[in-house]
DNA sequence: TATAAATGTTTTAAGTATGAAATATATTGG
DNA sequence: CCAATATATTTCATACTTAAAACATTTATA
């Protein structure tokens, strides 16, 4: 019945992002030494349009306010971001991506999308298109359960 | 084109996995004061027919071994599984859910269940079984990857 | 204009995660 | 038998995560 298909697919959901994860992880770390976190932080950043406010990156990424803190931490360390007081308003840290960070990114998304496509390749663009359709019907939902 | 595709795809699958993820650690911690990770180990027994090595479990569960310990350590601490010694290789310990645990589990399964079938209950057994399909289809490929 | 409320960030405590090193025990080839 | 090797678990260092508390600063209001 219908209950039990919902409770299948969640679980091959939930497995088949772990592994994508879990591969993608190692992939950044062997190849840039940059975590999956960092690099979703650096996505954010980029999606901004280059600069955005911590509580911003907490808002766009959907994770707490004191985590961003400890990546960004990480991150500035490593030089591939850099924080910013902001006159107007001095509680507020401006984040921006540094050249470095910038360049580092540009080089993980392209990897990023060549590694997805070669994994996916396997499916068709028909399935690929359905398996999207239907991911996008379950995130409208999940958005409305949100509110 | 099919790489821009399978790239929206993946970014669907991750949001919609982190945010049902979201909602169910807060519906455990809440209800029973048992975290995500600490229902899935007990989960993982239960398939396993009650009890299991700890390298089974991290085999199984597909992290890493120094993980499992800490994890096992807090549900003893709780009283929800046991480590018992195995007599023939004593370097062995096997984990096994207490009384408590079972009934703690098997609440946490029935709540999950329906959980996720009210999340999904907008979307017609249709869609959740095309979705189901190709979500299957994803994982035979990530399996065979894995090699 | 004091001060209360709101906002932005960091800190803290508890838990999760990895990979590598350490420890304990078992197995095996010489 | 016994030293090398393999296996099972724990410990360690580092990083991520949350929720809540603490801190800093700004805004609103009595």
């Amino acid at each position: 019945m219908k209950d039990e298909i919902a409770l299948k697919a969640w679980f091959r959901m939930l497995s088949n992002t772990a592994l994508i994860e879990q591969e993608l992880r190692t992939l950044f770390i062997q190849k840039f030494n940059v975590t999956l976190p960092q690099f979703d932080l650096m996505a954010a950043l980029h999606h901004a349009g280059g600069t955005e406010k911590m509580s911003a990156l907490s808002q766009r990424m959907k994770v707490s306010n004191g985590n961003i803190t400890g990546v960004v931490d990480r991150l500035e360390r490593d030089g591939l971001v850099e924080r910013q007081a902001q006159l107007e308003d001095r509680r507020v840290k401006l984040i921006s991506l540094t050249s470095l960070g910038a360049e580092t990114f540009a080089l993980m998304a392209s990897a990023h999308k060549s590694w997805i496509s070669e994994v996916l390749a396997e499916m068709s663009a028909e399935d690929l298109d359905v398996l999207y359709q239907q991911l996008f019907k379950m995130s409208r939902i999940l958005k409305e359960r949100a509110k």
